[in-house]
This record gives structure tokens, sequence and C-alpha cells, in this order.
DNA sequence: CTTTTATTTAACCAAAAGGTTCGGTAACCG
DNA sequence: CGGTTACCGAACCTTTTGGTTAAATAAAAG
């Protein structure tokens, strides 16, 4: 269950090295050392950094000998794309995709070619 | 012009008082004592709000006699938008739009894992 | 000029966040 | 067995955060 939490996941996502963190977790799982290996900083720091986007199920973490790798869990970041949906005319100044959402939300499912 | 930080961003919508904020804002302008009206807080609190999602960017303020009304700036939200997307693999589950987004990230010298 | 309304500033406080060091535990390796 | 590797937990410290109350400011109203 991903602790779909506004308050956790942004609070996550406030910090740096979090952040920094997950995006070398796109690239890949990945073990505690070689995620703390970039960062000027105690390896109990980084495992707080971990628990704190664990426990925003960020991530989540298996066994493989005496490492404990991180895989990235995007789940929660579904809650802040739709944070950011709901205020789309307030940031996207084009409008383009307006009608395409709202025809989303409908159930419209025929999808129309998306360009990023 | 928009304090575009991610770091001040993600921290300023980790609140949730400042999130009800950002949704009453979104229906229109409002004045500090109406924002402050649904909290049990003291009024003092709010403006301390108000001045962590102003220094985000998140809103702007006017004058109007004794009144300083808030207005919502939605542009720091774009960058979030734009994390969010970088992310979507991980969360979007449907894939639909998976082959547009590696043609996008094309160049990227290691393959995006695919979950089971 | 005095008062009222709207909001901010200042001083304070408790709790949480982000870091440290030191010591523990669990799994593998000789 | 004993040592090494990889990580976690506990205790501690400092800064930031989120709240309070009391006093200050600014503009309007009487």
């Amino acid at each position: 269950m991903p602790a779909n939490d506004l308050d956790a996941t942004f609070a996550a996502l406030a910090d740096p090295t979090r952040r920094a963190i997950l995006a070398r977790l796109a690239h890949g799982e990945a073990s505690v050392s070689e995620l703390a290996a970039p960062f000027a900083m105690s390896l109990p720091a980084i495992s707080k950094h971990l628990r704190v986007l664990q426990r925003a199920g960020l991530i989540s973490r298996g066994r493989n000998a005496q490492q404990r790798p991180c895989r990235l869990e995007g789940a929660p970041l579904r809650a802040v794309a739709a944070f950011t949906e709901h205020y789309r005319q307030f940031w996207d100044e084009s409008f383009d995709r307006l009608d395409d959402y709202l025809r989303e939300l409908q159930g419209d499912d025929e999808k129309p070619r998306r360009k990023h």
C-alpha cells in the first residue's frame, strides 16, 4: 500500500538529497552504499533519508546478501501529478491540453497523440 | 520572478493548511482574514503560512485599502508537473505513453526497467 | 485626532528535521 | 571460529518549522 499521503510525499520530495536519490533509482535498483557514494554525508544520514522515502512509499527495499537494495516506487507521484493537474489552468499558459484533459476525465477513451 | 526552486515549492506544498489555502485561492483572490476563517488557528499563523507560499512563488499579494489580497500564482507548479512527468513510467501503470517517453529520453545510456 | 479594522512583527516555545558519532547486528568469507 | 562488509539504531546536537500571545503599523471611519 503506497502511503498515499500528500503530506509525506511532498515533505519527502522537499529535500534535494532525496530527489537525487530518486533520480539515481530511476536508472535501476541500488544498494545503500551505492546511493550514498555521491554525497558528502555519513551513511546513517543516507539511511535516514531512505527511511523518509520509504515511509512516503516512494521506495521499497529488498534483501540481497548483506545488501538492502532500494527500488523506486512511483505510485505516490500519481497523487502529485493529480494535484498539479487540478491547478493546470494556473500554470499551463498554452491551455493546449486542457480539452484533452477534460475529455479524459469524461471517460472519452479515444486518445489523441500527445506530444510532450 | 517565480522563485522556481523545487525545494521551496515542495516544502510549501507539504503542509495541509497551505494546500487548503491554495485550493481556496483557486476560486479567486481572498484577503488574509477570509483565508484564515476556516482554520482553528491564529491570524499570525496564517500570515506565516502566506509568507511561506509567497517565498515559494505560489501566491502574490496586492493592496486594497487595509487588506492585502492574495492571488494564486501557479507557475512553480509547472516545475512540479515536469518533475512528475520525468517519472511517469513509474506511476502511470497503463503505460499508454511509455513509447513516447522512451522516444523522448533517447540518448539515455541505461534502459529504464519495466516493472514485472 | 481618535478609534476601528486588517495585517504584520517580535519574542517565545515545543516539536520535528537533518546532521553527527558510536556501537550493534546480520550475512558472507577465510 | 574470527574478520569484514553492509547496514541499522540510539543518543546527541543544532536549525527549522509551526504554533502561540502581545505589541506595532497602516489605512479607513467617525
